[in-house]
DNA sequence: CAGTATCCTACACGATACTG
DNA sequence: CAGTATCGTGTAGGATACTG
């Protein structure tokens, strides 16, 4: 069904390296699926439900990226119904460790930002 | 020329206010615009040209946003031409030092990352 | 269960032109 | 200089259906 591959070519290829990974990493699932990884290992499923509202397409898309950098290890059990489980590297415990303490300060200090009033309505 | 002001509402405004914030300041543009200004205040093209490649609508939505959540000052000074200096409040102080942590890290491991290989090409 | 394939839309972002 | 206004495009991301 398909000679050539469209692979979803990122525009972001044209920057250097640490921007594009750092894009990976801070992107919108990238960020979660790395803070949940960091507590402990997960099946795909499971990743899903704790992100939430993450579609199986761009979580299978993150997962991918972020195993291709190198923060993120699949390790797949041959039986049926499959299984699955995601875990981080050395490496992705590494970027987890901040990356956490980014989201962990944002929602730390939430209350005193201004921009809490805007939405506090609900 | 605008009795409805259209002012490009975000989808992610559904979303609880951590999540938000976190994606403003992850944003390609914030987290550059953070780390920019953690050194000392700029002025909007000061900025733009140590960023790079960023447009002038762009970076104008950024600071505004980051204005909004109480990470950015901005003091106008009133004389021809215009002089307006950006600087980081003591929020944005707190969240510039996660952000830069982040993007150091990223930096001085990118070499070790098998990311790197795919664009060490050039 | 753990994905892929396909289709579609909204919006992020850039380019250009204009303004105080 | 420091923006705003407008328009055009690509792609991030969702919905749905299907598969090993």
């Amino acid at each position: 069904m398909s000679i050539e591959k469209k692979i979803e070519p990122n525009v972001m290829d044209k920057m250097c390296p640490s921007r594009v990974v750092l894009n990976h990493v801070t992107s919108r699932w990238g960020l979660l699926a790395l803070i949940a990884l960091k507590e402990q290992p997960l099946r795909f499923s499971e990743l899903r439900r704790i992100i939430g509202n993450v579609s199986e397409k761009m979580l299978s898309q993150t997962l991918k990226t972020l195993e291709k950098d190198g923060f993120v290890h699949r390790q797949s059990f041959d039986v049926m119904p499959p299984h699955v489980e995601y875990s981080l590297t050395s490496h992705g415990q590494g970027v987890s460790l901040h990356v956490k303490a980014l989201a962990t300060w944002v929602e730390t200090n939430i209350e005193s930002l201004p921009f809490a009033d805007a939405t506090s309505a609900q």
